[in-house]
This record gives C-alpha cells, structure tokens and sequence, in this order.
DNA sequence: GACCAGGCACATC
DNA sequence: GATGTGCATGGT
C-alpha cells in the first residue's frame, strides 16, 4: 500500500470507529482563537476553565481584550497554563487585528487560506499549528494541523520516518486527502482522540489500538 | 511525585 | 540547522 492510501485508510478507519468529533467546541470565532492559543502544549481541560473566566466578565470581544491590560488578562486565563506568556500572545493577536484589518476578525478572515498563514506567522506567539487551528477551525479554509500527536502515531507505525517535519507532514497529508475543510477537521480531531487513548508518549507497547493488531511495539 | 498536556520563541553551539 | 531551555497550571 502506498503512503496516501495508508494515510486514507487510517482516516476511514478512526471515522468508522469514533465517529465526527465536533471541533472545535465554543460559540464564536474569537473564542475558537483564544482557544487555539490557551491550548498550546495544554490539556483542553485548563483551558475551558480559563474561557469560562473571560466569559464570565465578558471579555470575549475585539474591543474589551484591547482594553485589558495584559496583567489582567494573565490573572483571568491562569489555569492554562504559561499565564503570561499567553496573554501577551493574545495582546499580540489582538493589536495585529486592529493594525492591518481595523479590529474585524472577518476582514482577516476574507483571504486565501495560504495568505491568511503567512499574516499569522507574522504574529509572536503564533506559530505552525496555532496559525493552522485558526485557518481550518475558526476560519473554515482547507489546511491539515499537525500536531505532536499527528508525529507520533504516524511515524511510530512506520508510514512516515521519525526525522519528518511539520511542512513535510503537512503537504503529504494534503497531498493523500480530498481538499475538504470537513474531512481535515474530523481527521485532526481522530488523531487527537486515538492518540489520548492509544499512543501515549511513554509507552511503547500498546493494546487496543485500532490501526494495527494488539498488542504491539509503537 | 513523576509525567503529561491539541507549542513557541529564543539562546547557544 | 540541529539541539536545549523557559514558560506553568492541573489531571492521572
């Protein structure tokens, strides 16, 4: 089997047995940006917290967010983790929005996926896969995310090499798969999931996975 | 108490 | 250009 018919394989494998996913949970399309920020290298878990505190004080908006200061902000979002750091990548966000599309998330928004990437990249704090959770969750446009977990499923089970980068990652998925918005949000989503139960990172053998008879040696 | 979680920027070699 | 380090809370 070639690589792209592994890689669809495994796709209508997990589709099969776990069903859509629903990402990205959350009611507008600043909070699914605040989210892809609050959730790196962080369990969902803290950051729901950390959303349910700006919620709270309504500060889920363009304007209030360039208002707070970014200590205050830190304090809100703490239990995600990187408090600080994170809320200056916010702030960051924030103050590129106003400086290039007027404060309207759906200016920035209204452009070419591969152009809407390069602006984000632009932005310190907003790397490969923060950039592309926005694209493909909030933004609705064509991109595969990678992530630590897309890595390590896939080059423990042997179809792509250990040593693969995210853009070598990125491009053989887009290569293998139809270019659909839906197909690349729920396979990311699987990933997630499989990986959480199947795949940890310290443990080797593994039983119950769905993408190869158990147990065996990942 | 160690280990991990839907990364990223920066320093150093 | 590869490799190492700081950032930090909360769950298992």
């Amino acid at each position: 089997m070639t690589i792209p018919e592994r890689i669809n394989k495994i796709y209508r494998l997990l589709y099969t047995k776990y069903g859509p996913q629903g990402w990205w949970p959350g009611d507008s399309e600043l909070e699914c940006v605040l989210g892809a920020i609050l959730t790196q290298n962080t369990s969902w878990t803290n950051v729901e917290k950390a959303i349910q505190n700006l919620k709270d004080l309504n500060v889920i908006s363009v304007e209030m967010l360039r208002l707070i200061t970014t200590d205050e902000l830190a304090q809100l979002i703490r239990s995600s983790g990187y408090y600080n750091q994170k809320a200056l990548k916010i702030k960051n966000f924030i103050n590129f929005l106003y400086e290039n599309y007027e404060g309207e998330l759906e200016k920035m928004f209204d452009q070419e996926a591969s152009m809407l990437r390069d602006k984000l990249l632009e932005i310190k704090g907003i790397g490969p896969e923060t950039a592309d959770s926005i694209i493909l969750y909030c933004a609705n446009k064509p991109v595969f995310v990678i992530d630590a977990y897309t890595h390590r499923i896939f080059s423990r089970h042997g179809v792509v090499p250990e040593q693969t980068n995210y853009n070598e990652m990125q491009e053989l998925f887009m290569d293998s798969l139809e270019n659909d918005v839906e197909i690349f949000n729920e396979y990311h989503a699987l990933i997630v999931k499989v990986a959480k139960e199947h795949c940890k990172k310290q443990k080797p053998i593994c039983t119950g996975c769905p993408l190869e008879d158990d147990p065996h040696t990942v």
